[in-house]
DNA sequence: TTGTAGGCGTTATCAC
DNA sequence: GTGATAACGCCTACAA
């Protein structure tokens, strides 16, 4: 079944079929009910590839999901907690724009699949999440003029095909450690991702100055880098940090990543320490299972589905204007979630 | 750049260009190599659209994450448990394959989204998930000779374009069962799924056949029908339950999937009742989240991870090799995962 | 308001 | 081993 064959069953030519298809306004009336009743009723759908040959964007957005980390364990970016429900929330809300999402994990193998989606047009636009992708190809990416939105990449867009969205990662910082330092902690530790990362560095500077204003310093020995997007990065760094200050351990640990949270929680557990009672802990971002667990995790959290709401949407109004006014977007809306793994310390 | 720019720098025609690139035996080693050299420099790739056009299968698969029930709240399907690690290793999965995933939740209101997407021929094959899908627009989907893999839909595949992969639900269910009979409970309950799911009665099958195994009986009052993906309808539910029999509590319940689990455990605490002391639990699927869960929950579980790898290669196989000898299987490795949800009665 | 014709980029068929 | 040509199904001029 093809528009051809609906223009014969409705006597008039193909150009009309397409002209009611598209919602061409010179259609007469008659006419165009004829046709979409014949459509209708033949269950006629457009072939999308003939639609794309002739220069029509396809509704496929792609998501990529950066995850370019040197060492690999079982867990992919996608399964940590922010993408679980990043991914969940952005089918639905495309969906509900009429897109489809087509999703790619990015390895450091497949890197250029994402030029090659874009090549081939198999999608009209995309969304780069996760790791960050190497400065180069990004580059390399905007200059070809593929419509893009970067999720917490980098700081301001710089091309009129590039929407930058950020997350407040500085306000998350701050959060949690004025609810530390609120607490009475002083002696305050970080566990944090990879150093080049955008998002660690923000809320490094945030809970920085926060202990500032308090008139504390957030002491280098307390800080320690381990894998943004994996537990195995948070109990790992948690280990060491917690070895090499064993004489003098830190009150309280901010964590920096959902992810990391849970390594850094079994690590503690797996030190024969306790939370609260030996060691306080906070993470920015959270998930829903963190109060279910004991104790309850504390959190500082942007809601997620705003983050999937704001890049997606972004997306679809840069495809369907051809450009928008405004770039770059932060999402500011941090929360803090106090529940039980923050001691009150007198 | 298109292939014809690719025959003019190379000195050939489209149709060498396009032997190589479909890597067609008859082509000089030296034609070959020097079309390959230029098509590397070029940095080109064919037009998706313009293939599909003329025949050839893209490398897209439609996974359709069916979610139709009736009473929606907050949580969309693919944000339970299951979901959320199905989702991430399938894109992981398809992707190693050099296939991408259309994703799509099918709610009610865009049901026929699935026959849109094959019909436009934006995708080569689909795979369904979640919720049942209606018998009559299955029927429907399989008649138009669609390549499917269903999951969990129907219990033997009805037509060769059809692949049908089953979680083996009634070992699971026994599995749960025997582990509380193991453990001295006599008095089981079962929170549960709705009534004309296959994998809700499978599940409930097994269950009972462990209890007749050790002489016991499910009693009606004691099952209780909820929202099989919804950790409200795991909440309700066991309010329900536990209402109804308050004068002669169950000392187990085991609870059909891990999305109702989260509900089954807060209804039971909201109630003032306490794991596992009053009431022992055990679940139907897992996730990795329950050991940081305080008691930690115990589950009888299949690796989510299989399923995906089954249910994605199958679907590539069914693509690529135009049919399949064998239609129909059974992932059957569950396993009990003991935990301290579950109290041993003397 | 409607029809005609050309072209999008690829692959397959046939000829050489 | 290679090249010319005709599809594939659609949209958009332009013509009527």
């Amino acid at each position: 079944m093809n528009s051809t064959e609906i223009a014969k069953l409705a006597n008039v030519s193909r150009s009309t079929v397409s002209r009611v298809l598209n919602n061409h306004p010179n259609v007469s009336a008659r006419t165009r009910e004829r046709i979409e009743t014949i459509i209708r009723e033949q269950n006629y759908v457009p072939d999308a590839a003939a639609r794309n040959l002739v220069g029509k964007q396809n509704k496929i957005l792609g998501l990529f999901i950066i995850d370019v980390a040197d060492d690999y364990d079982e867990y992919t970016i996608c399964r940590s907690p922010f993408f679980y429900d990043y991914i969940a929330y952005s089918i639905d809300i495309a969906n509900r724009h009429g897109y489809n999402q087509l999703i790619t994990v990015v390895r450091k193998e497949n890197i250029d699949d994402i030029d090659r989606l874009f090549r081939s047009k198999s999608i009209s636009g995309g969304i780069l999440v996760g790791d960050h992708l190497d400065s180069a190809i990004l580059q390399d990416l905007v200059g070809q003029g593929y419509k893009m939105v970067l999720y917490n990449q980098i700081e301001k867009s710089c091309a009129p095909n590039v929407v930058v969205v950020n997350y407040d990662n500085f306000k998350c910082g701050r959060l949690a450690g004025e609810e530390l330092v609120r607490r009475g902690h002083t002696r305050i530790a970080h566990v944090t991702g990879e150093r080049d990362k955008l998002s660690v560095n923000e809320r490094q500077r945030g809970l920085r100055a926060a202990l500032n204003s308090a008139g504390l310093e957030l002491d280098e020995a307390y800080i320690e880098n381990g894998c943004f997007n994996r537990v195995s990065g948070g109990y790992e760094a948690a280990k060491r940090l917690l070895r090499r200050n064993r004489d003098n351990l830190p009150t309280a640990i901010c964590v920096g990543s959902a992810s990391m949270m849970m390594g850094v929680f079994q690590a503690i557990k797996d030190m024969g320490l306790r939370v609260p009672e030996d060691i306080s802990l906070i993470s920015i971002d959270g998930q829903d299972l963190y109060k279910y667990m004991t104790p309850a995790l504390s959190e500082v959290t942007t809601s997620c589905e705003k983050v999937a709401k704001v890049t997606v949407t972004r997306l679809v109004e840069l495809l369907e204007r051809g450009r928008l006014e405004y770039r770059d977007y932060e999402i500011s809306d941090a929360e803090l979630t106090q529940r039980e793994s923050v001691l009150t310390l007198k």
